[in-house]
DNA sequence: GTAATTTCGGACAAGAGAGTCGGAAATCTT
DNA sequence: AAGATTTCCGACTCTCTTGTCCGAAATTAC
């Protein structure tokens, strides 16, 4: 798996919360029930984002999380980063130690190609983007909730 | 991180099987101790690679494994997949179930381009490109082996 | 044929990631 | 002030990967 699991989870309630940036804060309630996400569970993960000054948090009635900045001001760098850390920018494929210009690995030149080109495309894609992109299309976020619309009827596993 | 261990030990010593072809068998033993790798772990990890018959094996004295095919004739695209799967060359990148043309999530397109092109290039790439590269370049398999060369004096984890 | 070598295979332990549970702290509503 | 809501935080379980250990099976060497 490329992305852990949080790593997902955040990126998807981040997706969320962005499309519901009117409405204040979020619960993370309504966001782990909408997406079919244990609420205890990401609990954690959203934590670790406000910890990060991605998001705000608000405790008590009316509370929940919030984008701490405008959506077309956060990239899906800084999510991934957040959870999963910028190894998967940086690691060498063969995850030998050291590997970089001076010592490359036998793989470093495929991978190096693609490594810069997957770090390219996450710091220009923005929150608004995956948001506009998901809104265009009336495209699923979780295997229930679609962006604009309403339930998938049917949606499997 | 986005191969497995067990994928990276695999592919690592494919390449230094690759090198040592015209040995014969090459013993897991000394295919552990040279690139640093645990002998138990590293015995599960060739015995996938046999089964799935990109290796044959021989036991007794002046056994080991031996490359099935010509090492120009082994993908890396088969290696990984041997091992860790075809997941990483089909998954959606936020773990969507159905993700795809009919349905895509909002990364689709970004990930998509990325993941086409990360399978050209496994599929492209053979163990006598990684073996020939690493040659050439006399750059490091492991912390302790140098292909072409001798141990690397001080090297750090 | 006996001993040594080497892969094969199962059982087990350690660690990280994923997921669950319960309670404390903060905040709003009444 | 009391109660409800909601995030915060620590402890625990489950599962999968990683790693260890031991013995069985195959093969060679003597």
């Amino acid at each position: 798996m490329i992305l852990s699991k949080s790593c997902i989870y955040g990126i998807q309630s981040a997706i969320y919360v962005a499309a519901h940036d009117s409405q204040g804060y979020v619960s993370i309630n309504q966001i782990s029930s909408e997406l079919q996400i244990s609420f205890h569970f990401l609990t954690k993960v959203l934590q670790q984002l406000t910890q990060e000054g991605i998001m705000n948090s608000y405790r008590g009635p009316r509370g929940g999380v919030a984008l701490a900045r405008q959506k077309s001001e956060v990239t899906l760098f800084e999510l991934i980063a957040a959870i999963d850390g910028t190894s998967i920018f940086t690691e060498c494929l063969l995850g030998l130690p050291g590997c970089g210009v001076a010592e490359p690995c036998p793989a470093h030149e495929h991978w190096t190609k693609l490594r810069i080109e997957l770090t390219a495309i996450a710091k220009r894609v923005t929150l608004k983007d995956l948001g506009d992109k998901a809104s265009e299309l009336n495209v699923r976020l979780s295997k229930e909730f679609r962006y604009a619309g309403s339930p998938v009827e049917g949606a499997k596993g």
